[in-house]
RNA sequence: UCCCCGAUCGUCUAAAGGUAAGACAGCGGCCUUUGGAGCCGUGAAUCGUGGUUCGAAUCCAUGUCGGGGAGCCA
């Protein structure tokens, strides 16, 4: 929808240079490489739109591929929840995911390959002693008394080492390159570790595991990958990914890096992530304060919302800050042109029609979607005792409002335009508790034959015919702006908003409302968009607010 | 300290040696049966210093600042 106002970005041009050049024979194949160690998150969603965005524009393909290499952090749950949430995403990777552990067997065979041709060794020293001679940023590191074994003897230790001789950590396969590089990764980078570990899928057929950098490239070179695009860190990485494809002499992707996303007041690192789950700070991965797809799919954020944000963010290589602002306008966006309307009220307050019939009702019709003609009307119940919100009723209005306050005239949205006339007050708190209006008779369904025009035009509900439901209303789930950063001498998460959470329990919806079903979504007129919740049901209905509408009358209170 | 990468409005991105543009955010207005949406308008930037050039955000040098890097993590 938006796609054709974008400018191109520097991996675009990369490969329109690549197919105008022949490369690959003008073929585009890319993948999300995903580690099934955590849910997936808002800043995996531009990496997403990214990757599949790619390959579909350039008439390619793009696989969804688990980077599974280390068995003690990855498991199943992860997995499905990863292909649940590409889906979701729209992201084709065809009938079934791939797994860099499939490729187990063919990564090994090539590990052999390397130690025939010299280019990599058994080695026996502890972890501690290769970090103690991996040398510093102005040092060379010591290469390892190991590292001219012979051939034959790399062989049978290698093969032990598969077949489980020798227990964890006792030795390692390293690849044999330059102890003084500059780049510490290419100091004779380990290839593969011993750890007798059960495997998500491949279970115990495997006691060595591919260290990410021996199996990601070679994984990419499989799948015939042409442009492998990861994020910035993995930068001093490509002259090891690059090195290991030229000595197998196979397929050579293109390894591109870009920006990963980073939001303000959200944090973005699994392993924090992790920790807010492991310590009942939020409710679940999927709780809707969560910056997980999932948590943002249960919390009403659209897939298309999503999409657009994460396009229109632009892909370079600045390390920058997005304002969560903009990731609002883009849900915001797609949720005004799809989400039905309703009237809902939060914090009720009752209004008695003082000229209206006991006992009447009223159908009045109500625009679905002013933004969608085809989504039609729908009837709603007016009648003599309604509510509105208590924040559309000021005793005393402050400069600049103008909804009801005594002896003012406001519209009742598709209903009437009433006028207050009595305040009725608890004589103990002095607590507002009903107000009295009168109807315009004249007026009915809100308009005004006369030409009349009034400033304001409120929601309602009418009190016999409402649904009470639990709202849920959202917050950012931290204070700051960077949330990931402790505060001196603290924890980050000291950053929580004690706040990021408010429960309503005695919302009044409009009737249509009993029949909302999970994950519905609805704009809540003049209040912001809500989803149903999963745990909703038909006799206790639970809505999460999305995000607000935007709220001039809210900025101008707050400047006073 | 050494290596790699980066630096354009408040924020995110454009501009491929030739008028610094757009979006979000802000501000002002119009319109409105949502103080929503929409529409119109407006303020706002090339990190510093040298150099090359008729001309530099762009090329070169240098400085500064920011990010990443010494896992048998990815």
């Amino acid at each position: 929808m938006s796609s054709s106002s974008e400018s191109s970005n520097f991996i675009r041009d990369i490969i329109v240079a690549d197919i105008e050049s022949g490369k690959h024979e003008g073929r585009v194949q890319t993948r999300f490489p995903p580690e099934p160690n955590g849910y997936l998150h808002v800043g995996h969603a531009k990496s997403i739109t990214l990757n599949f965005g790619l390959a579909s524009e350039f008439g390619g393909k793009c696989n969804l591929r688990f980077d599974d290499t280390n068995p003690e952090k990855e498991e199943t749950e992860y997995v499905d929840s990863i292909i649940e949430d590409v889906r979701w995403l729209g992201g084709d990777f065809g009938v079934k995911p791939l797994y860099a552990s499939d490729y187990f067997q063919q990564i090994y065979d090539w590990a052999v390959e390397l130690i025939r041709k010299g280019k990599a060794y058994v080695c026996d020293l502890s972890a501690e002693e290769v970090r103690a001679t991996r040398g510093t940023p102005t040092e060379p590191g010591i290469e390892s008394p190991y590292r001219n074994r012979s051939v034959e003897e790399n062989l049978d230790l290698f093969e032990r080492m598969r077949n489980g001789e020798f227990p964890d950590g006792a030795r390692t396969l390293r690849a044999k390159i330059d102890m003084a590089s500059p780049n510490f990764n290419m100091r004779d980078p380990v290839m593969y570790r011993i750890l007798h570990a059960e495997h998500h899928r491949t279970g115990n057929k495997w006691c060595i595991y591919p260290m990410y950098d021996w199996a990601h490239g070679q994984c990419d070179s499989i799948e015939k990958i042409t442009h492998s695009i990861c994020t910035l860190e993995f930068e001093d990485h490509r002259p090891l990914y690059d090195w290991f494809v030229e000595q197998l002499g196979i397929f050579h992707p293109q390894q591109i890096e870009f920006d990963r996303l980073s939001l303000t007041y959200t944090l973005m690192s699994k392993r924090k992530l992790l920790t807010l789950v492991q310590q009942g700070l939020v409710e679940s991965w999927d709780d809707p304060r969560m910056p997980t797809i999932s948590g943002m799919r249960r919390r009403g954020y659209s897939a298309e919302g999503l999409r657009n944000f994460a396009r229109n963010l632009g892909v370079s290589k600045t390390n920058g800050i997005t304002e969560l602002s903009r990731l609002e306008y883009y849900i915001r966006e797609d949720l005004n042109r799809t989400a039905t309307r309703v009237m809902g009220v939060l914090k009720p307050l009752k209004v008695v029609l003082t000229n209206y019939p006991e006992g009447q009702v009223e159908w009045m019709e109500a625009v679905n979607n002013p933004e969608d003609p085809s989504a039609g009307t729908r009837q709603v119940p007016f009648s003599r005792e309604l509510y509105i919100e208590q924040d559309d009723f000021r005793e005393v209005p402050p400069k600049g409002y103008y909804r009801l306050s005594p002896g003012k005239e406001v519209r009742l949205r598709y209903g009437y335009l009433v006028t207050c006339t009595d305040v009725v007050k608890d004589p103990a708190t002095g607590e507002v508790t009903e107000i009295h209006c009168t109807i315009d008779p004249a007026t009915k369904g809100g308009t005004t034959p006369d030409g009349r025009k009034v400033k304001s035009t409120i929601h309602w509900v009418s009190a016999a015919h409402a649904v009470t439901a639990t709202v849920r209303l959202y917050d950012t789930l931290f204070t700051v702006e960077n949330p990931g950063q402790a505060p001196e001498g603290g924890v980050f998460t000291d950053n929580l908003n004690p706040k990021s959470l408010e429960v309503i329990t005695d919302a009044k919806l409009e009737p249509a409302l009993a029949n909302a079903k999970p994950l519905d979504r609805f704009q809540f007129e003049r209040l912001g968009y809500f989803c149903v919740d999963k745990t909703s049901a038909a006799d206790k209905l639970v809505f999460n607010r999305t995000v607000g509408l935007r709220d001039t009358w809210a900025k101008v209170e707050k400047k006073g």
